[in-house]
This record gives C-alpha cells, structure tokens and sequence, in this order.
RNA sequence: GGCGGCAUGGCCAAGUGGUAAGGCAGAGGAUUGCAAAUCCUUUACCCCCAGUUCGAAUCUGGGUGCCGCCUCCA
C-alpha cells in the first residue's frame, strides 16, 4: 500500500513517489502578515501538519519549507492605519502566528524564508526570466508575458485565448495598460512615495506577491520540489503564475504534486476578511475551545471538501475529543511500552494499524482513520471512566497486557494526527486560585466543602428540596456536583 | 460566461460495482432520592429522471440545488 495523494495539476488521484526515494521536499505557501490568522489558516496548516506528520511516520525524512509575505499591500495599509511600519506589523504578526501554530501542535517548518530577507533570490529570477524573453518591463514595473509561455493555465485550467475575451471588458487601470496581456502580473513594482523599496536593475521597487515563492523555493529546495501545498484559493492565480515564473526561468517542472486544501465556510459561504465573517485562532482558543477539540473538527472532513464552521459543530467536536482525550489519558498513565513494532501486535491491533495507514494513504482520508481511533478509544474510555469514578476491578482490567498494547497504538496513531492528550483545565479540587476573591462569582473549596457538606445532611433527612437547592445555587456559580456511588460527592468547575 | 468541486440518517461525515464507517444529537436500559456524569444497547437504502449491469450510493447521460476560483486571500 502506497500513498495515494489528489494532484491538482492532473486533477485526479496518483500514488505518491518522491524524486529522490525515501527523501521528500514540501513548500507550503505560507501567510500574509498583516492581521492575526483566522479559521481557515487552522484549517490548512493542519491539514499540511497531518500530511507532514504522516509522511514521517511512513519513514520519510521530510524538509518542509514555509514562507512569509512581509511585503505588501495590506501590511502597508495597516501600518498606515497605526501609523508604524511594515516591519512592526509584520514582526508582530509573525510572532503571532507561531504561537498560534504551536497552541494547535502544528510542528514548525523546518526553514521560514521571508519575502525581505530573499531580495537577492528575486532579483536574480527576474534578471534571468528577462533575460530569457519571458518578462518585460513598463515605466519601472516589470511584468511577466504570459504569451510567451506555453502551458500558461495548465494548473487552474484556464485557456488563455478565451480569457482574454472574458476580461476585455474590464476597467482599464494605469497598470493594465502598460500589460501586453491582461493576465501578464507584476514580478517588479516600481516605487510609490512613502514606500519601502529596495534596489534593482529596473530602479527602485519592490517584488510583486507570486516571485517571492519561485525564489525561495528554487532556494531552498532547488528547482523541482516534491510537493507544493495551498488553500484552493491560491491555484489561481497565484499557483499558476509561480508555475510559469519557475519553469520559464528554470526549463524544468515546479512540483510534482500540487495539494489544495478546500475552503472553510461559515453559514455555506467562505470565511474571509473582507466578509467579516472570520474568527481568529487566538480568540477561539481563549474563549475556552482547545486546541485539540479544534484538531478533531477540522480533521472530521477531508482536507479537499469544504467545512463548515459553526459553534454546534464545534461542540460535537468537543464531545467526541472528551471521550477521545479520556482514553489518551488512560494510555498516556500506563506505563511506556516501547513503540509497538507492527509485526508484534495482536492481530485485531494489526489490522486496526493497517486499516488506519490505508485510511491515509487514501488521500489522507483522515475521516476514515478517525473512525479507527474512535474504535481503538472505546473500551478505554469506558476504563477510564470507570476507574474515574472508583471502580476498581476497571482499574485491575487496565493493567493487561492486551489494553496496554490497544493504548499504545492509540497515542501512536492519534500523534500522527497530531492529537495529544490535554489534561483537563480545571478538575476537581485542582484550582489554585480557588481561593481568588472572598466576593468573586467563584466560591471557594471551603465553600464548596460547607455546600457539600449541608446537601449531604439534607439528603440524609430526605429534604430533597434543600438538596436541590444546593446544588442549583452552585450550578450557577460555575459549580457542578458529582454524586459517586457511596455516598461521595465530588464537583469540578464547568 | 469560463474552469473546478459538492449533493449520504435530525446535524457533521466516510464509503467509488455486491445489500451503508465513525462522531454528535435522539431513544431504550443500568446507576441516581431526582438529576448530571458514566456504562450498555439502538436508529438510513444514499437529490431527481433515464440508462449500463446478474447486481449501483458507487459507472454513463440528462436535470435540479449549493459552493469555490476567474481581483487580495489558507
């Protein structure tokens, strides 16, 4: 079995063979670091996450490569608006978007190349596509002729001779005039007052967006990469021209795979900026939502479809990552098995290992290796669960040989996903603030201790009124009671 | 208008020729003074029409609906 991955350039599904075997370079097109990311960076820089992670799981060595825009428009718009610079907002967002990735146990590129730090790289494509005939330049920009490369359009599909009808209707700009054809884009752009520039054969400028990837990636990873990753959004045009800028300058194929992953949509529409209908990562995780419970929604559906984002569907996700995250705990206190060798296991175990790697290399059908998690998680959940709540022949069953190796391969299979065990935020007598503030909204262990106490006393008469009362009066103070067989009461904070 | 994608139970979502994974919600049971939590059990013939086939959710043709890209965007 050998994974099978959607090329978007042959628009169908192929089995995965990297040049050199064994070796696997990646470009993922990274962010434009003018804001704080949103749901649908999550979304795909999990996704990528995943195919990393499983990648190195199958025993590839891997070198991810993942840019920064830090020149453009939008960071020069906002440091307008705030009256900084493109490099203070940049530096800020960038730090940013590594927590941001960390929290959601994203590993880090190997190498984080940055549009300001690779002018020499630029310069030099450009130098050699003008050289070569394949750019031109206009009043200090320089362009790319896409007439003058065959295969323009062969990634998004688009035929170059009917869009030119289809945009000849367009508003005529300063810049569309100086293109020789409409979908001929900026690799140079001439100066502005009270922009950054920098030097270059054509007079001071700055790069256009799609140069700054052709150059890293030729870079960092030579001219033909393996895998080069994106949002969908980003096949055209941005793909399509970092594909022609490439291969005209270095005659050989960018890519060998292109992945896209599909959009996330909220209420049936795209999650964008300009929409305002975004939610950023930062602010969904500090409203409480882990980053776990995060992971397991957007890897509910595969990477290409779109998702659908909505605060139910997020705590559908919350309630199976409990129960998941139960049985990762269970796994996690037993003691550390060596990783389990596949030859070893226990044949149910086996296949479950072989039903999930099949899952993957479906085009990392990682709904389908969920479910093999869900399964190899359900008997050890229920442990869990039991033992939680004291029974201790649950406990005894835990130590067996059998559920020990079934808990080993459920954190090896779910670290593959990237999914770790998440202790609980607060837990039963666990809060070291409990005693904060004598007239906060939150009441002291003590406190809680008196209630508990007085409900017991009330139970032990039969007032059940009272008993309830109790425990509705601290319900809503955040307080929530666990009655235990025998009598025992425990409560956490919800 | 061009290119691409999607349509599976109440919701999310796998499944690409042989009688529908998984998660959530719901229902029944256990437990509980009653709840909550927990445990056990349980719920679909796959947008419509026509066709291919012994047999289709799965292939072909047509239709309908929805989404993305064609300007910056993960």
């Amino acid at each position: 079995m050998t994974l099978r991955l959607t090329n978007t350039l042959s628009r169908r599904i192929e089995p995965f063979e990297p040049l050199v075997p064994g070796q696997v370079s990646i470009y993922c097109c990274g962010v434009t670091v003018y804001d704080l990311c949103h749901l649908g960076h999550a979304r795909s820089y999990i996704a990528w996450d995943v195919l990393r992670r499983y990648l190195l799981w199958s025993g590839y060595a891997v070198t991810f490569v993942q840019n920064y825009t830090d020149i453009d428009d939008k960071i020069l718009n906002r440091a307008a608006e705030e009256g900084s610079s493109m490099q203070i907002v940049s530096e800020r967002n960038i730090e940013a978007f590594v927590a941001d990735m960390a929290r959601l146990n994203i590993l880090p590129p190997d190498r984080m190349p940055r549009a300001t730090q690779s002018l020499d790289a630029i310069r030099a494509l450009i130098t050699e596509l003008e050289a070569k005939g394949a750019a031109y330049s206009a009043d200090g920009d320089v362009y790319f002729a896409v007439m003058k490369h065959a295969g323009y359009g062969k990634l998004s599909g688009r035929d170059l001779a009917e869009q030119q009808d289809n945009a000849a209707g367009r508003v005529a700009t300063a810049e569309e005039a100086r293109k020789q054809h409409p979908f001929d884009f900026a690799l140079w752009k001439g100066t502005k007052a009270g922009e950054p520039s920098w030097e270059s054969p054509w007079g001071p400028g700055r790069p256009g967006w799609h140069i700054e990837c052709s150059a890293m990636v030729r870079e960092e990873l030579g001219d033909t990469i393996d895998i080069h990753l994106g949002g969908a959004d980003l096949i055209f045009p941005h793909h399509e021209n970092e594909i022609a800028q490439s291969e005209a300058a270095t005659g050989h194929e960018l890519a060998r795979y292109w992945l896209h992953n599909g959009m996330v949509n909220v209420g049936g529409q795209k999650m964008s900026k300009s929409l305002g209908n975004f939610t950023t990562i930062r602010a969904l995780l500090d409203s409480g939502i882990s980053p776990m419970n995060l992971r397991l929604f957007t890897l509910q559906a595969h990477y290409r479809k779109p998702l659908d984002f909505s605060a139910p569907a997020l705590e559908a996700a919350a309630t199976g990552w409990k129960g998941l995250n139960a049985a990762l705990g269970l796994a996690a206190s037993a003691e550390a098995a060596p990783a389990s060798d596949a030859a070893d296991l226990p044949s149910d175990l086996a296949e479950a290992r072989q039903r999930f790697a099949a899952a993957m290399d479906d085009d990392l059908n990682t709904s389908a290796a969920l479910a093999v998690l869900f399964e190899l998680a359900k008997p050890l959940r229920a442990l869990a669960n039991r033992i939680e709540r004291g029974d201790g022949a649950a406990a005894a069953a835990a130590t067996s040989p059998g559920l020990a190796a079934q808990g080993q391969l459920l954190l090896e299979l779910a670290g593959v996903l990237g999914l770790q065990h998440e202790r609980a935020a607060e837990g039963p007598a666990a809060g070291p603030g409990s005693g904060s503030g004598s007239g906060s909204a939150s009441p002291s262990d003590a406190e809680i201790d008196a209630q508990i106490t007085a409900r017991q006393a009330a139970k032990a008469a039969r007032n059940f009124t009272e008993a309830d009362r109790i425990r509705d009066g601290l319900k809503t103070q955040g307080i929530e009671l666990i009655d235990r067989p025998g009598g025992v009461t425990e409560w956490i904070r919800s």
